[in-house]
DNA sequence: CTTGGCACTCAGTTGTTTCGAGTGCCAAAT
DNA sequence: ATTTGGCACTCGAAACAACTGAGTGCCAAG
């Protein structure tokens, strides 16, 4: 029945808004549905019947569950668009960021910011970059400093030992071979490039090159490099009291970098929304995620998200986190190429 | 008198361990200071009167003041010596780390883990480096990328728009150039060494490079530049429910850069132990700040701390840090040079 | 200076009562 | 077949009262 919907939408959005159980009075006090709270208790009934809502207890008006969410996000929610102001505070907050590691981290406190809600967000994932760029430095006697540029813009550098140094002329060819074969290549694809048949160099130095051709690889494929930045974590405080209590076992799975790479690794590609008991982590059972990826031009190179309460403003949160995907996807695109 | 400073050490040790306020009887029982209740009660009035511990109400037992946990760190902590357990841990903790962003998260959470507060660490000072190496490489028809590594390990780029795109050779001339003029100096003095007619180049490309060399100076100076990183707000939460209402204030401080460095800065030699009043900050009141300078052999390049409530195990929160603090410098020494 | 004794204070706990928003159900109305 | 008003009922939250006991300050004696 469609009035059924209806009243589920109000009861959502009167809860986001209120962080109180609604009751069918109050209910039909602020929306005007047309009918009497008798009628819209009938429809409760039948809502908490199908799961959809919950009373915390006896005397309690209605509160809606997982599911409700679920429902109301799918099919009920209509998208918010935002205000200019916000629009331009987006554009102006990334404005002027110089680099990578800037952008990053103007976008996930912007994020935060604009959501109030504790925002995630990785680093272009290595391997969905390309090679820009490598480079050989040496450090003196034993050591040189490899450094690989993607053209995502991050910068990775390893330490490796070398004994004896090569001489500048052969770090100048090893830089040139390195790059001839690496350049414009997914990191992923690196392991099919960099194999000795291809480095064929002098067998006297051929240890060393072995040596710098692994650390290469590690970089590019190492999971473990998949860098995550988080802020806002202030706004978990905010939250409910009842909240409060998990908000210690919430930020402890935050901390964990594999957590949050698990958490955005499914929600790559499009707007993924999951609420509460979806999530895998059971302290996470009552938040929810909102993330999408990021990229140049619908290519995404990486995923961002917020995750707050399950009580939350779902058509505001997703608009404002696709709103802000978009525009560091396309500033990535201007500033990449 | 000397017992009662003795009085005020065993104030400040049960106040830490129990958290709750503490009595003239109790106290006797669990210290054997050879003197009745009633001689305690004495005692604490005149601790009360001179400030350094202080009643919740009337009928409750005593808790040190922030001047009386000064007085405890001044004269009365005596260190705590790690446990051989404790500095295994440190040991492997950082062992294997790749790059400096790999100490630094490394160190920041095992000091996390170790206090079990929060903690904070400084990446080294940009202005307090040297330079190892500049690199330019150019990504196409008008931009480069302009790299600046550090002997502290930092790898710092910016992207520069030269518009047209120098030929290689030019390339490789001014890289040489602006190694020569930089390396081995620390950042602090490239505004010295940097100068036009330092980077006496032909006319036509004049501008470009000097669109370079004002990049560069920003990067080595740019205050703003000074990466922290923080881990363990979790442990924000575990704090005692009076301390978990101002959690939301403390993150929010600690998600505020500038605040940080603030905090950090003037703590950038020795061990400095900042208490709950004698913040700048308000909103810091109730927390304290054990911090330390580390570097290379005792030239500090940067600053690494703690942050907890004020009722904390100074003696062992001062001897972690301290001990962390040591490691990692030896680390970055070693692998530094 | 120390100690035991003693009256006093007051936060925290527990128990009791009241209050009211909200419910389910039913019979009447549409 | 649905909607509506009426009504008895439920039960958490808030307000209130009484009790308990750790801890205090003070004083007179050791």
């Amino acid at each position: 029945m469609n009035r059924r919907l209806e009243v589920l939408r109000a009861i959502v959005e009167d809860y986001v808004a209120t962080e109180e159980p609604v009751g069918s009075k109050s209910l039909a006090a602020r929306h005007s549905l047309g009918v009497s709270p008798a009628t819209i208790r009938n429809d409760m009934a039948t809502l908490e019947q199908e799961g959809f809502i919950t009373q915390p207890h006896t005397s309690a008006g209605r509160v809606p569950t997982d599911k409700g969410y679920r429902l109301f996000v799918d099919q009920l929610a209509n998208v918010k668009p935002l205000s200019s102001a916000e629009r331009r505070a987006i554009e102006s907050f990334l404005e002027g960021a110089v680099d990578l590691d800037d952008v990053v981290s103007r976008t996930v406190r912007l994020l935060a910011q604009v959501t109030r809600q504790v925002a995630v967000v990785q680093y272009p994932s290595l391997t969905r970059s390309s090679v820009r760029h490598i480079e050989l430095v040496s450090l003196g006697a034993s050591r040189l400093i490899l450094v690989l540029i993607t053209d995502t813009g991050r910068v990775e550098q390893r330490i490796v030992e070398v004994n004896p140094m090569f001489s500048e002329d052969v770090l100048a060819q090893l830089r040139t071979r390195f790059n001839t074969l690496c350049v414009g290549r997914k990191l992923s694809e690196l392991p099919d490039v960099i194999k000795p048949e291809n480095l064929r160099v002098d067998p006297a130095i051929s240890g060393a090159v072995a040596i710098i051709a692994s650390t290469l690889l590690e970089m590019a494929i190492e999971q473990n490099e998949e860098r995550i930045v988080l802020a806002g974590t202030a706004n978990l405080a905010r939250l409910g009291d009842d909240f409060t209590l998990s908000v210690k076992p919430v930020l402890e799975a935050l901390e964990e970098q594999m957590v949050l790479l698990h958490l955005l690794g499914d929600a790559a590609e499009s707007m993924t929304v999951r609420i509460g008991e979806e999530h895998d982590l059971d302290s996470l059972k009552n938040t929810s995620l909102v993330a999408t990826g990021y990229g140049r031009s619908g290519d995404p190179v990486a995923t961002m998200g917020i995750l707050g309460p399950t009580r939350m403003d779902y058509p505001g949160t997703i608009s404002s986190v696709r709103a802000i995907a978009k525009y560091v996807g396309r500033f990535l695109s201007e500033s990449g190429a």
